[in-house]
Order: C-alpha cells, then sequence, then structure tokens
DNA sequence: CGTCACGTTGAACATTCTCAACCCGAGTGG
DNA sequence: CCACTCGGGTTGAGAATGTTCAACGTGACG
C-alpha cells in the first residue's frame, strides 16, 4: 500500500493503538531509526508546532492513500504500473536518490505485482508493454525512464498530487 | 472510498491543509455540523486528551483505508460487494440504525459501482447474483440479508476488523 | 402522457488470471 | 569444476472475470 523511501517515516502514532493492523517490511537493507512510545506523547503533548506538524504529515499520508485508492479503482493496470513509477521517480529524485539516467528500484516483480493488486504474470506483460512502447524498462533492480512524457502520459500523472502544501500558519 | 453514517465525523483537520483533495456528498437529506478551524487548533492546543483521542480517530480512519485498498487489490467483484454489505450492515446496526429486517440504504447502483471500481453493469449482475444464491437482495434502497452466514462466507469478512481497540491510557 | 433517472438484460469484446512450462544467473555441496 | 537447486523472470494457451454498447423495462414526477 506504500513504499517508503529513504527520510520517510512511518507510523509515528501506532503507540496510540492496542495493536498494529497492519506490518512494514524492509526489502533491501536498512538503517531504521525508532521513536519510543514515551517520547512521541511527550513531544505530541508539550509541542504543540511539532504535533500540528505531524498532523499534517498525516493527512498528506491519508492523501497518498486515496491516490493509492483511486489508482486500484478506476486505472487499468498498464496506467496503474506506469503511474507509480512516475511517483517513484518523482519522490527518488526528490530526495537525491537519482543516479541519472537510471533510478535502484530493488523491486522484485512479484512485490510489484502484489502492490498494484495483479498477478505477477500479468505484471510482467505489462512491463515488456511498456518497454515496447518505448516508455520505460525495469531490469535488474533498475528503473530506466526512456521516454518521460510517453509515460507520464499513459499513466495520466499529474504531477502536482504530490506536491499538497500546508495552509500557512494563521 | 467511504460512506458515512449518522454520528460519524470526516476531515477533523482539513484546517490544516491548504487545500483539499477530495471532497464529500451528502446522498440523503442530513443534518451537517461544522466545526471552524479557530475551534480545531484551540481543541488540539489546550485539550491534550481530546488531541490524542483524534489521532487515534485518524489512525482508524486510516486502518479503514488500508482495508478498502486491500478490497480493491486483492478481492473478486462479488466479494467486493458482499463486503462492503457486510460492514455497513454492522456499522448501521452498532449505531441502531437497522429495522429488522432489513436495513435502508440509499445508494443507487451508479453510486456503489464506482465506490466499488466497478461498471454499474458488472454490478447489476453481481447483486442479482447474490440475490439468487440467497445471501442478500438489495433492493429500492433497502438491504436485506437473507442469509447472513453465507454472505459473511462469501465476503471472507473478518468482524473484528471493524474493532480496533485503543491502548489503554498509560 | 412524456420524460427522466435508475435498473435490467444480451452479446461481443477486452482484460486479467490460471496453469504450466521453460530460461537464466547466483549460490551450494560434492 | 560441475551438477543441482532455487528464486526470479518470461512465454503460451485457455478460461474466468469484467467492460462496452445498446436496448428495453419501470416507477416517479411534472
Amino acid at each position: 500500500m506504500a513504499f517508503l523511501m529513504p527520510g520517510d517515516s512511518c507510523d509515528l502514532h501506532v503507540g496510540l493503538l492496542a495493536e498494529m493492523d497492519h506490518s512494514i517490511q524492509t526489502i533491501t537493507p536498512a538503517s531504521v531509526a525508532t521513536i519510543d512510545r514515551e517520547a512521541m506523547d511527550a513531544i505530541r503533548d508539550t509541542h504543540r508546532g511539532v504535533a500540528k506538524a505531524m498532523y499534517s504529515a498525516q493527512l498528506i499520508d491519508e492523501g497518498a492513500m486515496r491516490a493509492w485508492i483511486t489508482s486500484m479503482g478506476r486505472r487499468a493496470s498498464i496506467e496503474r504500473v506506469a503511474h507509480l513509477m512516475c511517483e517513484l521517480y518523482l519522490r527518488a529524485r526528490n530526495i537525491g536518490l537519482v543516479s541519472e539516467p537510471s533510478l535502484a528500484l530493488p523491486l522484485s516483480q512479484l512485490l510489484l505485482a502484489d502492490a498494484l493488486g495483479m498477478t505477477p504474470v500479468h505484471l510482467n506483460r505489462v512491463l515488456k508493454e511498456l518497454r515496447i512502447a518505448g516508455a520505460m524498462s525495469l531490469q535488474r533492480g533498475s528503473l530506466l525512464i526512456t521516454d518521460p512524457e510517453k509515460l507520464v502520459q499513459i499513466a495520466g500523472f499529474d504531477e502536482n498530487y504530490l506536491h499538497r502544501r500546508l495552509r500557512r500558519a494563521s
């Protein structure tokens, strides 16, 4: 339902619930920082500004999930794939993770297919289709966008949806 | 992506963002209460307990959205329909809204199909299938569950997923 | 009585899945 | 060094699932 990249945080507030309703996995070696419950409680209670910022972050995450739902419900599989690739590419670029011309994406087709709600076999064919169309190719853990415009057009990607802005402090 | 019932709240915190990334509609006449931004800010800042509770509510909503994503990605359409009906039924019952033996569900097939990510035509056929199977029937805005067990079984419904609990105050 | 929104149905088609096979490169034990 | 295995990736063929388009029914409402 989501892919995290270096610097992303997740589940900052699970401490409030009795149990997790989902799980998180690393798919590469990773350094993971944790914040214990007491610390989070303290931050929330004593730093109103930070608390507010965390609320906002939460809302933005929710927006991303809504986008994901739309993707699943309304987009054909090839659009879904293209869209996710656009998103991952932009996010990676925003944190300086793209080593032009390609981006390291250590995702097995199995994983991707699952995330996108389709069969590995079908994903494979879709990737092939995108490759043949000359839009992008994903091979040996590396994403190469050969024709950005075409990819964006297939995906119906709107760059703006990643940039949810905050209301200026009143 | 969600259906609200009497007493449900939504978007308590949109005040934090510069713009909405989604919309809300009434599908029946409804009384809607609004809380203005200043009041919400004040509550968040001065009532830590309430703020915490609202965080939790937010997390629970998020869980619901995750469930929705799972539904879209992994369930066949008949399962999706059955699952949503189970959920709506239980939620309605929890707030005393079920007038046995049936539940008023003022949802057009158009609306439902859109929410479930399928064609109105196909939804219609799925509903017919469920009716013929004797599990439930949805007609003239009223949901009648004729064989709860069968419906639950078709849906693969786990009653527990609605009852996310909070961590007891430490 | 006409209109309009919604529901229902059929038939052809497109999309996606299933199952099964095969390929390949990286590790592993003999 | 070689055969083996194993986790991906790729491909084909047939079947299931879902869509499209177009028609018709039906009740509410002016």
